[in-house]
DNA sequence: TAGTAATTAGACCAATTGGACGAAAAAAAA
DNA sequence: TTTTTTTTCGTCCAATTGGTCTAATTACTA
């Protein structure tokens, strides 16, 4: 009956590019339109696979929250190796991940924060991430030191503070 | 020959009432018909203080970053607690802040970045803050640890990592 | 009181927005 | 081939956008 297409994995192939596109504009400063030629495709055919704009959003953060591996970690490897690491691949897209972030946070009180499915999913497998690297006990310090880091070397657009390789 | 309104100073004081809209809204979310009936007056006043909508973005961001004081901190109380209090300064406005500056600084590049007078005047005024407290040696790496501590806390949606007081 | 300049209000404009809709095109099933 | 269902396209709409312009209002000076 249909297209060939793979309808869920071509969702969230789009959701997936679509994202940079959100991130660069922010969720107002996107529209449909855009994003659909961005995209490569129309305004109508985007409407077909997400029904609002909103949608479009919430597959975006989705992809973008989740896309992170806990098998990133080397376990042969010096903890400094791992961090050092695992900052050169956070710093690529630190910028355009927590703008993305701050937008889709944008307006929550800390209590629907922490109620927020998909924020939490996302931190929590950052977490893991740290554990593996410094342990149970250090994760939360470690993963903040580094976030902090490449907050404020973002903020000086300088590499300064983050552990680098 | 005019009202008697001190034109800066009532330019100033909208522009740090505006900043709040901005942050809550986003730079694409705020029309200047919304952000003038929140402030309380026609669009062609706000027109007449700020000739474009970027003109009004730049002096909040402005109001924003530079509303930040080495007074601060108390020279008779322990780092500890000056930093247990700076936390708590920063956290009331962490989110709608950081909102701000990365709508501010989206779509630069590092380079850029490091070029903008705003920012690298806001990002050093914070710096001596945090020299005060820790002293010139340790006050990058304090002030990477409590921002990525404030920041993993706003996503957490729960005090956790940030000292506080 | 009359004059003058800063301030405000409201109508207006072309462009863009999110979304709805019906019809065309494509590809599988019969 | 014919049917059926998914995917795509272009058009249309009311609402909102940033910005301009003219007219009214204000409060000071003379």
């Amino acid at each position: 009956m249909p297209k060939i297409i793979d309808h869920k994995a071509h969702s969230q192939d789009l959701a997936q590019r679509a994202a940079k596109y959100f991130s660069d504009h922010g969720y107002a400063g996107t529209s449909m339109r855009k994003v659909a030629a961005y995209l490569g495709l129309s305004k109508s055919a985007l409407y077909h696979y997400f029904p609002t704009k909103e949608d479009l959003f919430l597959a975006c953060t989705k992809e973008v929250m989740a896309g992170f591996d806990a098998e990133f970690v080397d376990l042969e490897a010096s903890e400094e190796e791992n961090l050092a690491r695992l900052t050169d691949f956070m710093r690529k897209d630190f910028g355009t991940e927590m703008a993305l972030v701050f937008d889709y946070l944008r307006g929550k009180n800390p209590t629907e924060i922490a109620a927020d499915e998909a924020m939490q999913l996302s931190i929590q497998s950052y977490r893991k991430v740290f554990v593996a690297i410094s342990g149970e006990e250090r994760a939360d310090d470690v993963m903040a030191r580094l976030f902090g880091g490449l907050l404020v070397d973002y903020m000086y657009g300088k590499r300064l503070l983050a552990y680098s390789g």
